[in-house]
DNA sequence: CGGCATGATTGCGA
DNA sequence: TCGCAATCATGCCG
């Protein structure tokens, strides 16, 4: 829209302005404006009762002020510099200022009202929310505590995390940091940019029309501008703590080992129930919360537990000589538990209320390991009958096509299981404790390199079990 | 530092 | 969806 058109847009208004001015305009050109409207880029016929002379008289002078500032910028620099200053002392200024700012509202509101009130960007809020909940934005103390706690806890690790942990909360700091810093920038930029241009259009304000609230509304501009700039740098912000948060919760690129008892819980639950190594769900979450792991972990432990075992039986038979010996002596001490109980309370049923957690009874000592296995392997006491144990030891092939080892492994194991048998039989009284241990017996193992019922999970979750409980192994 | 151990992931088939 | 097999990536130890 032209200058001159805004100018010829004047309304009731302007004349109502002008009426102010009336006696201004005339001690300039000797004639009155009041009354009159210009509207239309043409000239409205002045009012009844009113002077049409008088009235084409005040329309030339204000047309020659008009055509004056129209024509300004056509002239040389000196010759505008004298006129601007020429109309800037002009008495009429600053009501056709007034007028001309009002013009501007009118038209110009119309066009801007409809961004002025803005929602919140959403993308912006989701941002601010991200920013708040990793604890970048936000208080200062015990930012990101929340989320650092939710990382260890995502990242599987039990007790030994404090190190990550500590250095994830050291990196969101760094992050934190640089967050606050650049906004502080940015505000700092931002305030001193709406200055700026607040005192440059309050300085041209003096020559062009400028309206305070054009001003205003210059400076929400200003702002919009600068917080849109905020948001790349929150943007970037909350793609750094992502990237952060996944390089701490990428379980692959921080391993850690499980604890020794975890392992220890898992093989004895592996050896103990080698015949068909699949624990369910329930055994699976029950194993979980002894080792402090998750279920999912417990899935690929057993996962590779199995193809790792299978791939090379012969690599395992000391570890799995070990924890057959283990289970033996667990359900040996078990049993004389049992026996003690069912003697003392109830001859009748030995097995009933028969119940042992595995942490009661623990072989840590690696001396009595040892022991337990050199007398394993030297065969030092005991028959090698194999009573009560029709499933024990099956002749097979391994998949490689070495003979498999495990019988006589198992028979020495056997043995062992007799000592121990003989000395609880000594000292609790007991004779038949064992009575269908199934020891290391990988007779679920398939010539197809399978475990039989390889699909039907165990629902068995102890590997000390009671010996007279029916063990899964010989459901199948 | 190299090699082995081990937990996790991926792709595939049932 | 689960398990298997192969593979990756990291931890650990000599």
């Amino acid at each position: 829209m032209s200058f001159s058109i805004c100018v010829a847009q004047c309304t009731d208004s302007l004349a109502a302005t002008m009426d102010d001015q009336a006696r201004i305009m005339q001690s300039i050109g000797g004639v009155s404006l009041a009354g009159h409207s210009v509207q239309g880029g043409m000239p409205l016929p002045p009012p009844h009762g009113h002077d049409g002379t008088d009235g084409d008289g005040r329309k030339q002078d204000i047309g020659d002020i008009l055509h004056q500032i129209m024509t300004i910028t056509d002239q040389s620099l000196d010759e505008a510099q004298a006129k601007k200053h020429g109309l800037n002392c002009h008495r009429m200024k600053p009501a056709l200022f007034s007028v001309l700012c009002e013009i501007k509202e009118k038209t110009g509101l119309s066009i801007r009202g409809a961004q002025e009130e803005d929602p919140p960007d959403p993308q912006l809020m989701r941002l601010d929310n991200m920013l708040l909940a990793e604890g970048v934005a936000g208080p200062e103390k015990g930012g990101g505590s929340a989320a650092a706690a939710a990382a260890a806890a995502a990242s599987g690790g039990a007790a030994d995390n404090s190190i990550e942990h500590s250095d994830y909360r050291a990196k969101l700091t760094q992050i934190r940091q640089i967050y606050h810093t650049e906004l502080e920038k940015y505000e700092q930029a931002c305030n001193e940019f709406t200055t700026h241009v607040m005192n440059l259009l309050r300085e041209q304000s003096r020559t062009r029309p400028i309206s305070p609230k054009e001003i205003e509304r210059m400076v929400g501009i200003i702002h919009r501008k600068f917080s849109s700039i905020q948001m790349q740098l929150k943007q970037s912000t909350c793609e750094a703590v992502m990237i952060l948060r996944s390089r701490f919760l990428d379980a692959r690129r921080k391993r850690r080992n499980f604890s020794k008892q975890a392992t220890e819980i898992l093989n004895e639950y592996f050896y103990s129930h080698l015949s068909n190594p699949y624990p369910s769900e329930e055994a699976k979450e029950e194993l979980a919360k002894k080792c402090s792991i998750t279920v999912s972990q417990v899935s690929n432990w057993f996962g590779n537990k199995r193809i790792r075992y299978k791939k090379n039986i012969g690599k395992f038979q000391e570890e799995a000589n070990l924890y057959a010996a283990k289970t033996a002596v667990n359900a040996a001490h078990a049993a004389a538990a049992a026996v003690q109980n069912s003697q003392a309370n109830s001859p009748t049923t030995p097995n009933s209320g028969f119940q042992m957690k595995d942490e009661e009874f623990q072989l840590d000592s690696a001396e009595s390991k040892n022991t337990l296995l050199s007398n394993m392997f030297t065969g030092s006491s005991g028959s090698f009958s194999l009573p009560n144990t029709g499933d024990m030891f099956l002749s097979m092939q391994s998949l490689n096509g070495d003979s498999y080892q495990g019988a006589q492994v198992g028979a020495n194991v056997q043995s062992q299981v007799d000592t121990l048998r003989h000395v609880i039989s000594q000292t609790a009284g007991y004779n038949d404790a064992l009575a269908g241990n199934t020891m290391f017996s990988p007779h679920g193992l398939n010539a197809n390199g399978g475990w039989q019922d390889a699909r039907t999970p165990s629902s068995v979750i102890s590997p000390t079990e009671g010996p007279g409980s029916v063990h899964s192994d010989t459901s199948n």
